[in-house]
DNA sequence: CCGCCTCCTCTACATCTGTAGAGGAATCTA
DNA sequence: TAGATTCCTCTACAGATGTAGAGGAGGCGG
């Protein structure tokens, strides 16, 4: 589909350039079309981020799948694998910024693998299983940005590396301990 | 001075705006100069990130004081103090996504608290100090970030009062646990 | 008092950007 | 096959943006 080769290719210019790089033109020639493409597909600007957005949604809607016999192991691939899929997750934290001037971007990115995170955080036995969940929540999120953007990314083992799974996987460890 | 009132309109943009909202002109209107003064004192574009990012730098460096005799509670009424403080903190984020591809800018954002980290990690007791100290930095991002932008922007207690302060302190002493 | 230097304002201009619509090619319907 | 419809490409244009430089106001040294 025509409209799947445009958003993707303006994930790949946010991941790239940041959400100023995101134009109707940049877009086109990012995505090999002639120029004019990206205007008739999503006219306006506001669109087009919808759009991304959207499309970000639907390549992140697999779950976590939770091996119930290896929990923080299995949280600890697929943290890793977001380092790994970096454009994608680098647009994420673009559109979340975006987000917080764009309310109607938020529920598209609403993302929630807080209750999943609520559901764990009681099978785990944590007193109080809501507020657990939001910090896992948290912790979750902050080792990926503190490894993509932050100081652990010029630091930290290779995405991707079984050593850097290992050093995540100590780290969800710690964050689920109740 | 004429630099401090520019660079605080332009963080004061970019929060509101986002990245793309820098722009010479909006930054004049906002301080209340004539139009041309930005683009006075910062010729170029890159120029006006980078006074940005160097002011960002200076409000910041007041370091975390830590009450020894309180740790988790000096750092988590830091963190709120972060998030009462959305301007600097958004625009903050803004420049850290900005210096994914500026590498130039991400030794003046460098903040690090990470040695403070990995020092407290030692006193603390934990086996990899310098491991613990990584972890522990990722989690107060986490924090910051999901209670900024994430999913705890919207459910989350409201930072600047003791209920949010004290959720904060679960969430760090949690986190500082060897 | 005069010339000099710094700081600031204004104007200019090439380029980029958002958005719109005209019209052609391809596909479908009957 | 003829007409209608959808999809795509091209061109247009008003406004915004990055960047440069001319020139004035005001202070300073002599």
């Amino acid at each position: 589909m025509r409209k799947d080769l445009i958003t993707d290719a303006a994930i790949a210019l946010v991941a790239e350039l940041g959400m100023r790089g995101l134009t109707h033109r940049a877009v086109d020639r990012k995505a090999g079309l002639p120029e004019g493409s990206t205007s008739a597909y999503f006219r306006t600007r506001k669109a087009l981020i919808e759009g991304l957005v959207e499309r970000l949604a639907v390549q992140e809607q697999q779950e976590i799948d939770l091996d119930t016999d290896d929990v923080a192991g299995s949280i600890a691939r697929t943290i890793d694998s977001w380092l790994v899929e970096r454009n994608r997750t680098l647009a994420r934290y673009a559109a979340m910024l975006e987000a917080t001037h764009h309310p109607e971007l938020r529920t598209i990115l609403a993302h929630s693998p807080r209750e999943q995170a609520t559901a764990l955080a009681r099978a785990l036995g944590h007193e109080n299983p809501e507020r657990a969940g939001a910090h896992i929540t948290a912790f979750i999120e902050g080792l990926l940005f503190y490894r993509l953007v932050g100081g652990g990314s010029t630091t930290g083992p290779t995405p991707g590396t079984e050593e850097s799974v290992q050093d995540l996987r100590k780290a969800v460890e710690k964050a689920l301990r109740p």
